[in-house]
RNA sequence: GAGCCGGUAGCUCAGUCGGUAGAGCAUCGCCCUUUUAAGGCGAGGGCCCUGGGUUCGAGUCCCAGCCGGCUCACCA
């Protein structure tokens, strides 16, 4: 017999000894009167004697994650959400069920008691128990106490033992969820409504990115996952909403690595009769101020470098951080053979035969972005890789449109929103003729969004942010998966 | 997709030159009514990732594969 079966075994067979002696080892209800981390903050650095003298009552339930026992007493450790609270067990303070309740406890079972807060000889605060009730059985082992589960790949397969495990994983996904909070309330203070658009799109759009596909049984269509909720939006605007935004998953069939998992989580709003300079303001405003309500400060430690998101953050434009950063003369955003020597000279792997605006931001993305490690607007980026964005009045070769960087990650993407019906057609057509020349990711032509902007959509700026990539950002994590509760693996053998 | 590293008890890890598979925690038994990595004594537990090969003999060497991590490529 293998040790997790022996183990196992001799789990059912205390869940046995449990059932006969009346106690049922999947109960039902229980009434939790207090948590442990209230009882902690309230009472929690009172005295021996304050304590003696108040006899506080709490009743709490969780799990036991140490257990400590020594003939007729014992110490069990609850974790009860975040927290974790010890209790004592004396057998002279127990109904005979209780007691023999006692006897049967593993590291992993659930338990609920009632008790009296003191504190033992050690000065520990402790409930001692009066009542305890037997609320669920745990049949497989925790993990070692002192080093934990360490092994990434159960990390991340098995979520449930990392969680119960690893404090600090708790933590760093209870963080998530109040950045994510954080900004929904933001988005919300200043007007925004929350809409929900479709996840599965006849036609991918509103990105360049290879969409995974499905199929509709009873349409008889395929339908594409979405890579951006982008072009939805966008009608929303046309239809009335002046403000909306949506939190929610975005799938791209793509590789795998740290910064990438298929299906990540984007923020996009949309803001009508605002602009791109408007967004840079709000964005400042936005992380900064999230920054401060979440970590309470905007000055974090990412990786070892420290990263200052106090606004006002740098601008930069596309061109001329390209060629401050390079020494470049601005002639080689002109000349195809200049941008051709630079990369050469620069040591940037360029296909020969590539566009120009090709050559440039293929320049761009290896020398400029990996520097970016302060918050940086890059701003007025070229027409050809920006087809959803408005033109830039004074240069119709940009266009009104940055990304934000921080860390040398793109964090956020945004522009004034093309809202020319007709020039939009053109833009395309020319991405469906990139297409047709092999570019899987460039977009397709969507008649029904150009018909949506054709009923006349306001000036409107649009901005998207990479949640997870901004919650690795707060939480100082290196992986996306460790900020992604159940990232994507290769499936195991069947356990 | 390529390169590098890893996979040994439930968990964390050793395993020398190729020679009967080890520790701590966990589990089981006994002792113990204020411990906190509780302690003491004793015991059980292994598909050494999988499949081939070399060898008298493979956890160890060779080949192929599976899974994971990191780096690179693509991307947000």
């Amino acid at each position: 017999m293998d040790e997790l079966n022996e183990q196992r075994q001799q789990r059912i067979k205390k869940l046995d000894q449990l059932r006969r002696a009346g106690v049922p080892p999947y109960g039902g209800r229980f009434e939790v009167k207090d948590r442990a981390g209230h009882l902690i903050k309230l009472h929690g650095e009172k005295s021996k004697e304050v304590l003696e003298q108040e006899r506080i009552p709490c009743t709490i339930a969780g799990r036991i994650v140490a257990l400590r026992r020594f003939g007729k007493a014992g110490f069990a450790v609850l974790q009860d959400g975040a927290d974790r609270i010890q209790v004592y067990l004396k057998k002279d303070l127990l109904t005979e069920q209780a007691s023999l309740i006692t006897e049967q406890l593993d590291l992993g079972d659930w338990i609920g008691v009632s008790g009296v807060l003191f504190r033992t000889k050690t000065d520990e605060f402790t409930v001692e128990v009066r009542q305890l009730a037997f609320l669920s059985k745990a049949l497989r082992p925790l993990p070692e106490k002192w080093h934990g589960l360490t092994d990434v790949e159960t990390r991340y397969r098995q979520r449930y033992v990392d969680l119960i495990a690893n404090p600090h994983i708790h933590q760093i996904f209870v963080t998530r969820s109040r950045i994510i909070a954080a900004i929904r309330s933001f988005l919300i203070e200043r007007g925004f409504l929350e809409v929900e658009t479709p996840m599965m799109h006849p036609i991918p759009g509103g990105a360049a990115a290879k969409p995974f596909v499905t199929h509709h049984n009873a349409l008889g269509i395929d339908l594409y996952l979405r890579i951006a909720p982008e072009l939805y939006l966008k009608r929303l605007i046309v239809g009335g909403f002046p403000r909306v935004f949506e939190i929610n998953r975005n799938f791209r069939n793509e590789g795998i690595s740290t910064i990438h998992n298929p299906e990540f989580t984007m923020l996009e709003f949309y803001v009508a009769y605002a602009d791109y300079q408007d967004l840079i303001v709000l964005t400042e405003e936005l992380l900064s101020s999230v920054a401060r309500q979440i970590l309470g400060t905007t000055v974090i430690d990412y990786q070892g470098a420290t990263i200052d998101l106090t606004p006002p953050w740098r601008r930069w434009s596309y061109r001329q951080a390209l060629c401050e950063v390079n020494g470049l003369d601005p002639s080689v955003l002109r000349r195809r053979d200049e941008a051709l020597a630079a990369a050469k000279r620069l040591k940037v792997p360029v296909d020969p035969q590539a566009p120009l605006f090709k050559i440039v931001n293929d320049i761009f993305e290896e020398t400029v972005e990996p520097n970016l490690q302060q918050p940086t607007f890059i701003t007025d980026y070229p027409i050809e890789i920006s087809p959803l964005a408005r033109r830039k009045d004074a240069d119709p070769s940009l266009t009104d449109r940055f990304e934000l960087y921080i860390a040398g990650r793109e964090i956020a993407n945004a522009f004034s929103e093309l809202n020319d019906p007709l020039d939009q057609r053109e833009r395309f057509e020319q991405q469906a003729a990139q297409r047709n020349a092999g570019d899987e990711e460039a977009h397709l032509v969507d008649e029904d969004f150009l018909r949506a902007l054709e009923f006349g959509m306001p000036p409107t700026a649009g901005e998207g942010i990479g949640i997870d990539r901004l919650i690795m950002l707060f939480t100082d994590q290196a992986s996306i998966r460790d900020v992604v509760l159940f990232p994507q693996l290769r499936p195991e053998r069947q356990p």
